[in-house]
DNA sequence: CCCCAAGTTCTACGTCCTGTAGAATAAAGT
DNA sequence: ACTTTATTCTACAGGACGTAGAACTTGGGG
C-alpha cells in the first residue's frame, strides 16, 4: 500500500477569510452567503463574501452544498483540527520537533501543563 | 512595571527567506552576504541575498553587524525559539487553546508523548 | 411560455509581499 | 586617485487577498 503524501497547501488565511472561518466555526451548520454577509462586521457586498467562500472552498476549508438555490456553506473541518494541522505544518518545517516541543512545554503555564499531563495519562 | 505587548508581526516567510534562515540556523555565527549566496542552492545575485537579509532584519529575524565592511549577518534567535513563537501565534488565534492542545496531544506518536511526559516531570 | 428577482459565476483591479536583480553609491585597498 | 568590493536604491513581475461590478443562471409568478 503506497502512501501518497497529500500536499497540504500552505493554508494561510487573510483577515477576511479568517473572519469568515471564525463565523462558520462559531456557528456550525450550513449558511447562505447572505447569512454570512449579515453576520460579518462591515458592509460588504455579497459577491465579496461569495468570492471569499469560493477561495476557502478551493483551499479545502469550506464545503458547499450547491443542491438548491441559496447554496449552503459550512466549515469542512473543526477549528481544532484545522489548527492542529497548522501546528503540525509549523513543526514539520524544523529538523528537530522535540527540541521545539521542549521549549514550548517549558513555556506554558502550570495550569496548562497540568492539562497536558492529564491528557497524556488517559 | 508595565508590560508592553511587543507586537510580533505575522512572521510568514517566503521560500527564499526560509532558505536563508535555515542556513543561518544550521551554521550559527556571522556570515557575509557572499557567504550566504555561496551556500545557497541556485545562482543568485548578491543583491538578491542582501535584499532578503534586509527584509529579514526588518522582521527581526536577523541581526546585522555593520561595523566594518563586509557586513555580518546572523540569526537573531534560535530556530526553536522562533518556531515556538509561531506555535503560540497559531494558538493565539483560537478561543480555546486547550481544546487544540488536546487534539494535538492525542495525535502525537507514543515516543513523542513519552518525551513530553518527561519534559513535564522535570 | 416569458419575465423578474434572487443568487451565482466571471472578470477585474488595487495593494501588499516576495523573488529577483540592475544602477547608483559608498568604502577600502593599493 | 583609481579600482575593486560591498551596500543601498529602485524596479518589476507574479501571486494572494479584499473588494465588487457585470454578466449569466434559475426558480416562480403572470
Amino acid at each position: 500500500m503506497e502512501i501518497i503524501a497529500l500536499r497540504e497547501a500552505p493554508v494561510a488565511l487573510g483577515d477576511l477569510e479568517r473572519s469568515v472561518m471564525d463565523l462558520l466555526w462559531d456557528q456550525p451548520g450550513a449558511h447562505t452567503a447572505n447569512d454570512v454577509r449579515d453576520a460579518l462586521a462591515g458592509d460588504l457586498a455579497v459577491t465579496t463574501v461569495l468570492t471569499v467562500l469560493s477561495r476557502l472552498e478551493k483551499k479545502g476549508l469550506v464545503r458547499r452544498d450547491g443542491g438548491r438555490r441559496p447554496h449552503r456553506y459550512a466549515a469542512a473541518s473543526s477549528r481544532e483540527d484545522h489548527t492542529v494541522g497548522l501546528l503540525n505544518e509549523v513543526l514539520g518545517s524544523v529538523p528537530d520537533r522535540e527540541a521545539v516541543l521542549a521549549r514550548f512545554i517549558g513555556g506554558i503555564g502550570p495550569d496548562e501543563a497540568a492539562a497536558v499531563r492529564r491528557l497524556l495519562e488517559s
